[in-house]
DNA sequence: AAAAGCCCCTGGATGC
DNA sequence: TGCATCCAGGGGCTTT
């Protein structure tokens, strides 16, 4: 589910909850992706200094060491009553002395794992080859175009691997590349200066309102506060198969590209 | 080295 | 109603 924005939305809910906060208790429900990596006795008294964000993972910056949780496909994090009883997919519960951040997450594709520092541990190994932030000053139009220089896979498929700019998942690539007026089968290294343009514009353009209309709400997806988002509403092609073109009117197209369903526009994107 | 495929897991929608 | 099949915002690991 969550890509850049969901996860930047829900960053944006837990800093007023939790910077500042001393971790008061940790509670693990069944297994996530990967083990936590430290006792949750050991986290007790620890304080969250910042909550920052890399990619799809929102980081606690601790007194001591950091947390990094990802919501992989069905996760959400929401601050919850601190005595509401955990459900069967809540998997993960941290409690400050005023708040209760819960984990819900029912595939348990997410992940929440402590490591000494960010340059350490499972942090580094997982925050190693991520590309450059969207949003960040790094994502210039020079960076994106020698991204695209440099591979001849599908352009849809480079943007979904994250490694020339991060965040960018499978709803926002179809959009981002609708928006853009590229085929998303294109080879990367075949999109002409023009298109590589309209598409750095288009992946700043997208995420920043979808963003501010606070993410996408396909299924399992909500904020902090519980609410939904709302640009899934908006969404061009995305999940529009059969429906009309928004520019064209002709019939939104669905392939699968490395086993990811794809949306387009056969007319208006090349 | 790059790219393609295979899984992890659960639940909802669809079809027979 | 019941059961099988397919599909879903990700991404690490293994195989070509």
């Amino acid at each position: 589910m969550p890509e850049l924005p969901e996860v930047e939305v829900t960053r944006r809910g837990l800093i007023a909850p939790l910077q500042g906060a001393r971790i008061a208790s940790v509670r693990i429900g069944k297994p996530l992706r990967w083990p936590l990596g430290i006792e949750t006795a050991a986290l007790a008294g620890r304080t969250i200094t910042d909550v920052q964000r890399r990619g799809k993972y929102i980081v606690l910056a601790l007194d001591q060491g950091v947390v990094l949780i990802h919501l992989g496909m069905s996760g959400s994090l929401q601050v919850s009553p601190m005595d509401a009883p955990a459900g069967p997919h809540d998997h993960f519960d941290l409690f400050t002395d005023q708040h209760l951040l819960r984990l819900h997450d029912p595939r348990r594709f997410g992940a929440v794992v402590w490591s000494p520092d960010t340059e350490s541990g499972m942090a580094a190994k997982l925050l190693a080859n991520l590309g450059v932030e969207p949003l960040g000053a790094g994502f210039s139009f020079e960076h994106l175009w020698a991204g695209l220089q440099k591979s001849r896979m599908p352009v849809k498929q480079l943007l979904l691997g994250g490694q020339v700019v991060v965040g960018v998942g499978n709803i926002y690539a179809s959009e981002v590349l609708f928006l853009a007026g590229i085929a998303p089968t294109k080879p990367a290294n075949q999109t002409t200066r023009p298109q590589a343009r309209r598409l750095h514009a288009a992946i700043v353009e997208v995420l920043t309102r979808s963003i501010a209309l606070g993410g996408s709400t396909l299924r399992d997806f909500v904020q902090v506060n519980g609410y939904a988002g709302a640009f899934q509403a908006q969404a061009s092609v995305y999940g529009r198969a059969g429906a009309p073109c928004p520019r064209c009117g002709q019939p939104v197209q669905v392939i699968k590209q490395g086993q990811r369903s794809t949306y387009f526009c056969k007319r208006c994107q090349k």
